[in-house]
DNA sequence: TTGATCACCGAAACCGGTTTCGGTTAGCGT
DNA sequence: ACGCTAACCGAAACCGGTTTCGGTGATCAA
């Protein structure tokens, strides 16, 4: 039995109007009377029962954070540092937290009106939209102000945080034609997912930069785990010309792939390479340390916070747009093509120029 | 703005009380005007304010999840699985999950007052609490339910859900000792975590178990990271008689383990055993993959989440108390000791007994 | 002295639900 | 025809705050 403001009002011979004003630093009560009721207040340890004061002021006070899942899949690696940031910048304001499930096929946006019409939430963090999403037509539709964690084709009229995957995987196609490669295959997420898309735009622009076609089946498009990019590995290297170096949509598949290298004998880094994304930390542990595009994740739940609470003020969210950049991190599974490879390679690229 | 009770009532020609009492089921509205009633409302897309109804039900339906947080350290990786399966049991009745990061040394006792106070939860999930957590102090005396995710050494009166950390240890050294090992060193997290006292303990039997004692600076502390658990394996090997086995309290310790012994040209598993503790996923890209004892992170949320919710309809908490078991996994880096130190062994053992 | 102004606080409406209580109507027995 | 009961719903209190509005007392000028 918390003390209510009323309990603190008649112990203080006043009445809970009065008291209420006082505490929220109202100019019409006198400063000598503010004084008593805070005292009192933290005396008695009077907590203004929030869920009254939201109902009162018409806001919930309350954002929700739509955490991913793919069903049989574990959470992704992201989430817990992105709930720190997010509910840091949430706190500043006494704004709360709640955290959803939601999975983006599955006739999730049920939940989301659900959510919405009561009044439980006054704004959404979307985490790795699909590439159409429902959900983002969902909160326009309903005038819910929502952030979107990535980006999707048509990302004018919405604010979101996103890592610039296309020029990511520029950068790494690039980093391996330097090197020497000329055979460079990509394992991809499945495409309904936007980030997977614009990482593979960014595959096959960096190619065309360096004057590469894709060749056929180099493009593997695989579970979005470590066992997917391992099956995808093999895929590749069966191949009659297997590729010399890989990228992959995320470090997690890119490990995979570095198992499969391995177990065909191979070693990662000098038969073949590879580039994973995210930068997840474990990389530096994996055999060889992965070579990868990483994103700078520490920000992002901050930011996302932050852009959130603009909005519920009001601001545009065209202004609320936030890219950021990958860098390479270089560690031990990218290196030259072997010598051998690289001759037959040449004699490829003058027949077909 | 959304459609409101007193708006469905009106549409109706109903009052709200007799809206509320149909949607609620209660006895003293005829089958007709019910099914009137929830027609109406969900074509006009009707949902109860949540905020009002939790003010007027006296419950705020939610509950708080203190997310670890060391301060410059990571978020644990158990967190993103753990509030996945916490919100899944919340949601079979529509209670909502608060996240709020919690650092248990830093006076962060006057932030849960303050939660409590206010109103804003009805219940708590702790993780990893100290050997003396004031925190769990703190709720019991301010009666707010509560479970623990992890023990304390005075764990009687509350609900707990833990995996046994000491058993885990005594089989790790009982593994190593079946291998031939009698040099064992353990690399441990600072000992005012309560999980790093219980794996410690676990270590100390499983020791005395096997008739063999801790030899000198076999028992290193350190930060709980995976650059702790390389610099005291650096230690460790730098030792007079260094040891064949290590268990370390963490995988994340035993990555940093691995990549020392490596720095020294040995190999982990053939010249140096290594236990991990938690079973990442992770482990089995590392180099080499390693072994571990496993814990069953899936059910954890969820467990919690219900136990939490049973607390809250009154469930006496020395009944909800739950110890899983960690399995050994083995992977590649554990295995006979070395010949030469073997030998080296067996004569030190028949000295010393 | 009187009227106007101002500082300060009480009273009450309100947020949107839930729940108690009481009254109306219909149906029934006598 | 009358009373009684049960079924059904309206009215209003309530949850614990916020905010508007109006009234009181003091102060001041005329």
């Amino acid at each position: 039995m918390p003390v209510t403001q009323k309990a603190l009002a008649t112990h203080l011979g006043l009445t809970v109007g009065t008291v209420s004003r006082a505490l929220n630093d109202y100019p019409d009560i006198s400063a000598e009377t503010r004084a008593r009721v805070r005292a009192a207040a933290d005396r008695l340890g009077y907590r203004a029962n929030q869920t009254a004061r939201r109902l009162s002021i018409g806001t919930p006070e309350t954002v929700c954070y739509l955490m991913p899942r793919q069903l049989g899949a574990h959470v992704p690696p992201f989430v817990a540092e992105l709930l720190a940031g997010l509910s840091d910048a949430l706190a500043v304001r006494n704004w709360d937290l709640l955290v959803v499930q939601s999975e983006a096929g599955a006739g999730d946006e049920e939940t989301l009106v659900k959510l919405i019409r009561s009044n439980r939430i006054g704004g959404v963090v979307l985490s790795r939209p699909l590439k159409t999403d429902p959900r983002i037509k969902l909160l326009t539709e309903m005038g819910c102000p929502f952030v979107v964690h990535g980006r999707t084709a048509s990302s004018d009229a919405y604010a979101w945080y996103d890592v610039d995957g296309q020029e990511a995987f520029v950068t790494a196609v690039n980093h391996l034609v330097h090197l020497g490669h000329r055979r460079i295959a990509m394992i991809c997420a499945p495409l309904q997912n936007a980030f997977a898309q614009q990482r593979l735009d960014g595959y096959r622009r960096g190619l065309r930069l360096n004057a590469l076609q894709v060749p056929e089946g180099y493009l593997q498009v695989a579970e979005f785990s470590d066992a997917g990019g391992a099956s995808a590995t093999r895929i590749l290297m069966d191949l009659p010309r297997p590729p010399t170096g890989i990228v992959c949509a995320s470090d997690e598949m890119a490990l995979g792939a570095l198992a499969a290298i391995r177990d065909r004998g191979l070693e990662p880094g000098r038969d073949v390479s590879v580039i994973g994304y995210d930068g997840v930390h474990f990389g530096v542990h994996a055999n060889p340390p992965l070579t990868t595009m990483a994103q700078p994740q520490a920000r992002a739940g901050r930011r996302l916070g932050d852009m959130l609470l603009s909005l519920i003020d009001g601001a545009d969210p065209r202004t609320e747009q936030e890219l950021q950049r990958a860098h390479l991190v270089r560690r031990k599974t990218d290196g030259p093509p072997p010598k051998s490879v690289a001759m037959t390679d040449v004699s490829i690229r003058e027949e077909t120029t």
